[in-house]
DNA sequence: CTGAAAGCGCTTACAG
DNA sequence: CTGAAAGCGCTTACAG
C-alpha cells in the first residue's frame, strides 16, 4: 500500500496541511509539530506522489534558454533551421507543463538580468564554451546542455549520435561500391562534429581506406576548398560533410567549378535541415530528430527541478540516414 | 491560456466525461458527438496534463523485469551486488509511481507465461543476447535496455559511461607514473566491458604504450592466465579489469603467486560493488550509479507507458574513479 | 450513449 | 502556528 499525506497525518495527528508544510519546509511550522511530523514520516517510508504535487501547483517554472549570439540571431531571423525545430521541441514540452520560457544570447552584455529569476536553464548549440558552461554550472541551478558536449564535463546534456549515424552512411556508400570519400570537417569545437567525422573515419578504416579528411573553419573559402580537394585528389568520389549547410554550400562550389552533382561527384550532409530536401539535388544526409531533441531536454531539465534524480546522464539520439539524390547510387 | 477537457466540453456542449471517453478513444460514444468533441479539440489546441491523468488513474502498470539466468540466480541468491542494486533502484522508482513489476528468466520455458499482461518491459544486464532483444521487440510494448547495448539496434537503454570512466582510471595512474599496465578483458558480449577496454586503450595509447589485453572468458581459469601475464610481462605494474568481480579473483589468484598487492602488482576493478570497500586491499575501481541506472530506466519506461516521447534514446550514466588501496599511489 | 459526481494526492489562500 | 476546505485537470463507476 502506497503512504499517504493523509496516513502521515493521522499518526502525527496533525491535518495533512501541516504535512505538507513540513515536507516542503514551510518557515511556518513550530519545531514541535515538525518533529512528530518527520518521526511519523521516518516511520512510513514516504516518497510523494509527484503527479499530484504538480497538479496542485499552480505557479509556473521559469526557464532561461542559452545560445550564443550566432544561434541567437540565426533563431530571431528564422533562418538557422536546425535550432528553430530543436527550440520548437522545448516550446511543445513546455507548453504543457506550466513553464515560462526565455531565449537569451549568453554573450549578451545584461546577461545577469537574463537569468533573473529563473529557475533552470537549457544551453542549446554546439557553440557553447566551456567558460559558459562554467559560468552557468556556478549558479548553482538545474543546467541541461542541448546539442553539445564537453569532454571531461559532468553534466546533464542531450546529443545526437552522430558518431554511429555517419558510421551508417559512410558505410551504406562503400558497402555499394564507394572508395574514395573525403570528409569536410568543420574545426569548431563542436562535440557533434567530432563525433561524425570519428564515424566517418571509422567505416573508413574498416573496409582498409585512409580517411581523407579537410578542416575547415569560419574564415575559411568553401570554393578554394573544394577545388583544393578535387585537385589533390581527383579520384574522390564523393564530398561527406559536417552539416547540411555545408553540403549545401559545397554543391554551389561544384557547380561552380563545372562539376556535377552526383554524376561527377556526391555530396553527403547531416542533419536532414529542410531545404535538405527542397535542394537540387535533394539532399543525401543523416536525419537528427531536432524536435525530439529539444523536448527530450526540456523533460530532463523539468525532471531536475522537480528533483526526480540526481546524477548527470548524457541522453543521446539514435539518427537515421536518409538516401536522396546528391550521391549516385 | 492552457486549454482543459473542460473548455473543450462548453465548446462541444457535452460533459466533461465525454470529452476524457472521445480522448481514450472509448467506443462507447456515438459517432455524431465524437465529430463534434474531435472538432472541438482541433480548433483548441488542446494538449493533456499528464500529472492530472496519471493521478486521475488508478490503474496500476504491470512491469516485467527480464534477465538472464545466471543474473537472475545471483539476484535471488543475493550474490550478484551489481544487478542487486540495479533493482533496488528500479524498485524505489516504480514504488512511487503505481507499477506492480514482476522479476523473471528470459532463459525459461515459461516465457510467455512471464510476459502475459505485461504492459512494458526492462530487460537488465549485459547478458541479454540479441535474440532475447529481437523477441521482446516484436511484442510490440515498450522495452528498455539496463546495462546493456548492442550495435545496430536502435532502442532504448540506459548504461554507464565506462569507456570514459575506464579512461579516467587509467589515465590517473599513467600521470602519476605507471608505464605497464595490463587489461583483463572479459569477452562475453557486452557492451559494458568493450566500452571499458576501449577507455583503457585510449588511455594507454595517449601516453604512447601499447595496450596489453588479456581476453577471458567464464570456462578460463583466472589462475592461469594471472600467471601467465607476470610470465610474459615481468614487468606489468597493474592488472586493470572489467569488473571489481574479476578484481577480486585476481587479487586471490596474485596472493596464492606469492606475489603482494599492492606492493608488487595493483590491481583495479570497476563497479565499486559492496565487497570492493572491504576486501584485503581496498580495491581501486570505478563507481558505476547502479541505484541510478535502475531508477533511470525505470523512469524512461515509465514515459515510454505514458507516451512522452516517441525516439528511442541512449542514456548514458557518467562514473567516477574512486582511489583505494589495490593499487600503489 | 451520456452526465453528475466523486476521487486521485497533493498545495495553499483563508480564517482563526 | 494550524486546520477545514477548495482546487489542480483528469478518469470512471454509477445511474439513467
Amino acid at each position: 500500500m502506497k503512504v499517504r499525506t493523509k496516513d502521515i497525518a493521522r499518526i502525527a495527528n496533525v491535518s495533512t496541511a501541516t504535512v505538507s508544510r513540513v515536507l516542503n519546509g514551510s518557515p511556518n511550522v513550530s519545531e514541535k509539530t515538525r518533529q512528530k511530523v518527520l518521526m511519523a514520516i521516518e516511520s512510513l517510508d514516504y516518497t510523494p506522489d509527484l503527479f499530484a504535487k504538480n497538479l496542485a501547483k499552480k505557479r509556473y517554472w521559469e526557464i532561461g534558454i542559452g545560445c550564443t549570439d550566432e544561434v541567437f540571431r540565426g533563431i530571431e531571423s528564422r533562418d538557422y533551421q536546425f535550432y528553430l525545430k530543436v527550440i520548437e521541441g522545448i516550446q511543445k514540452y513546455f507548453s504543457r507543463k506550466k513553464c515560462n520560457f526565455t531565449i537569451f544570447s549568453v554573450d549578451s552584455k545584461n546577461l545577469e538580468e537574463n537569468i533573473k529569476g529563473k529557475q533552470g536553464f537549457l544551453l542549446v548549440g554546439g557553440g557553447v564554451t566551456k567558460k559558459t558552461i562554467d559560468f552557468f554550472q556556478s549558479i548553482g541551478k538545474p543546467v541541461v546542455l542541448v546539442d553539445q558536449y564537453i569532454y571531461g564535463y559532468e553534466i546533464d546534456c542531450v546529443v545526437s549520435n552522430g558518431f554511429y549515424g555517419e558510421y551508417k552512411l559512410i558505410k551504406y556508400f562503400l558497402d555499394k561500391g564507394y572508395r574514395s570519400i573525403a570528409y569536410l570537417f568543420d574545426t569548431a569545437t563542436h562535440f557533434s562534429y567530432e563525433q561524425r567525422r570519428l564515424g566517418y573515419e571509422k567505416a573508413m578504416y574498416e573496409k582498409g581506406y585512409t580517411p581523407l579528411v579537410y578542416p575547415f573553419n569560419e574564415k575559411s573559402n568553401m570554393l578554394e576548398i573544394t577545388k583544393r580537394i578535387l585537385e589533390e585528389h581527383p579520384e574522390v568520389e564523393a564530398i561527406a560533410t559536417c552539416e547540411d549547410r555545408v553540403a549545401l554550400k559545397v554543391i554551389e562550389c561544384l557547380k561552380a567549378l563545372g562539376k556535377r552533382v552526383p554524376d561527377d561527384v556526391g555530396v553527403m550532409g547531416f542533419d536532414d535541415i529542410e531545404s535538405a530536401e527542397t535542394s537540387d539535388p535533394a539532399l543525401t544526409t543523416v536525419n537528427v530528430f531536432k524536435e525530439e531533441m529539444g523536448s527530450l531536454a526540456a523533460k530532463r531539465l523539468f525532471d531536475l527541478l522537480n528533483n526526480e534524480d540526481i546524477r548527470p546522464t548524457q541522453i543521446s539520439l539514435f539518427t537515421n540516414i536518409v538516401i536522396r539524390d546528391s550521391v549516385k547510387l
